[in-house]
DNA sequence: CTGTAATGGTCTGATGGGAAGACCTTTTCA
DNA sequence: TGAAAAGGTCTTCCCATCAGACCATTACAG
């Protein structure tokens, strides 16, 4: 018995207790946001809900709600202004501001995201996959109807919206919401709480044609085709981002030429 | 445009921003213990690490981790002995003492159980996937010699450590972390946090075919066959664990009278 | 038999994050 | 021009946690 399992007696094993983390509300809170954010619940620009309706929705108080958006606002992430129809807006700016505090937060990660870039690829492999054998006639037409409005996404707004509609709409598909929230927390843990999801009007047309192949295998139960394909776009997706960590900047598209890969 | 996407304007959107949760230190003292002890880090009797020692593991107070064992005490987990060469012990009777409580916790979860035993089974057969086609000759080798271990194994704590380690040396033959990371993660929220894992000597033989088999899929590199094994292997633990709250008690096997509550 | 060591049990004081709420300032719009 | 809606600030209280001291119990060595 050469492993270290712990059934022979009395060998004083490695225990796996790390140091407890305990996270605090204003984390929780900027936590949320964020991801929401990267999630586009909020799209660049928008408003969003007023402090006093945030702390209502997350069931914390005020100051903690404030606290939050002040982080977030020093680290660029919004935009404060006060008065009526004031608020906190994400900011227009928000990626090639922050792309140095990108590299910056995720560069020390580097060994961690390639994991989790690669965990991810082969979850959602498995969400395709699963869509595909589960998806109703509803769902099936749901994802093509939603495929024509990414096709017709003339400005990169519409396009992110549609990208991330049709993403949600294939996690329905697996008509299992746990299965969903996994896609959601990975996505939100490759991207650190940060919008790096690579978006590139050039990337545009490899997008469509590849979300049109997704949702056509999917349509048709085609398990195996909606597996591989999925799996080779979040490949692409993790190349992006595993290049532009290897360059040491955020360099973040929105008419960046970025020349990645 | 017949979705909730959120690109068109004005339309209010269901936000899914829902209270925040802010898990305690205790709480995720707790958490972690149970989830050792689910693991197998822990075995039945065994002491646990004195309280002074936990918290300089777990890096927080004594008085943290003191709260913790004693609610762990109160429900029944832990058996605390005082003096010197006492400590905290898991109890001998934990899975019967448990099992209504098991049930209680677990049927107002079944839905999301059903859910999370879906998932699991899909996620793990990734990683047996991922492992077929990562491991080293060297894990390669360990893979067996522990299935070894576990042909030998004749009373059900070797047993049951046996398994454990089969799956701790699957885990890692993966060769990503994040990835077994989060395939505890997954056999904890399934227990939640209870050492339902189904052990039952009868369950024994056919557990040995099947890791045999998935065990030389793997050392073979037969990526599909390992992941369907897997596959199938995780759906006997779904539909035990299905049956065990369809029943409405814990039905814990141990060859227990279980004439509880 | 005795004392010392190792363990849990208990208490105290300090600290800090969070909740609740009042009130102020700024800005917009009716 | 004033009410409404937003953020900014402040105070007060509460409670979880920490750090540490000290007590109580038990086992084992001598």
């Amino acid at each position: 018995m050469t492993t270290r399992t712990n059934a022979d007696g009395a060998g004083q094993r490695a225990l796996r207790l790390g140091p407890v983390h305990v996270p605090t509300a204003v984390d929780e809170v900027m936590d949320r946001l964020l991801t929401a954010i990267a999630l586009g619940e909020f799209v660049t620009g928008e408003r969003l809900p007023a402090e006093r309706e945030l702390a209502r929705l997350l069931n914390v108080s005020r100051s903690t709600v404030h606290e939050g958006l002040r982080q977030l606002q020093a680290g660029g992430a919004l935009e404060v202004r006060r008065g009526r129809s004031g608020g906190s807006f994400v900011r227009d700016s928000w990626n090639e501001f922050s792309a140095a505090a990108v590299a910056r937060t995720l560069v020390p990660h580097r060994e961690e995201l390639e994991q989790l870039c690669d965990l991810r690829c082969r979850f959602e492999e498995v969400v395709a996959r699963t869509a595909a054998e589960r998806r109703t006639v509803t769902q099936a037409r749901e994802l093509r109807d939603l495929l024509a409005v990414f096709a017709a996404a003339t400005t990169p707004e519409q396009d992110h919206a549609a990208d991330l509609a049709v993403h949600e709409a294939v996690l329905r598909a697996t008509r299992n919401p746990q299965m969903a929230q996994l896609s959601h927390d990975l996505l939100a843990r490759v991207s650190f709480g940060l919008p790096i999801e690579p978006y590139d009007r050039r990337f545009s047309k490899r997008a469509l044609a590849e979300h049109t192949a997704l949702v056509e295998a999917i349509h048709d139960g085609r398990v195996d085709d909606a597996g591989a394909i999925a799996r080779r776009h979040f490949s692409m997706s993790a190349r992006t981002l595993r290049a532009v960590i290897a360059r040491g900047d955020g360099g973040l598209p929105v008419g960046t030429p970025a020349n990645l890969e």
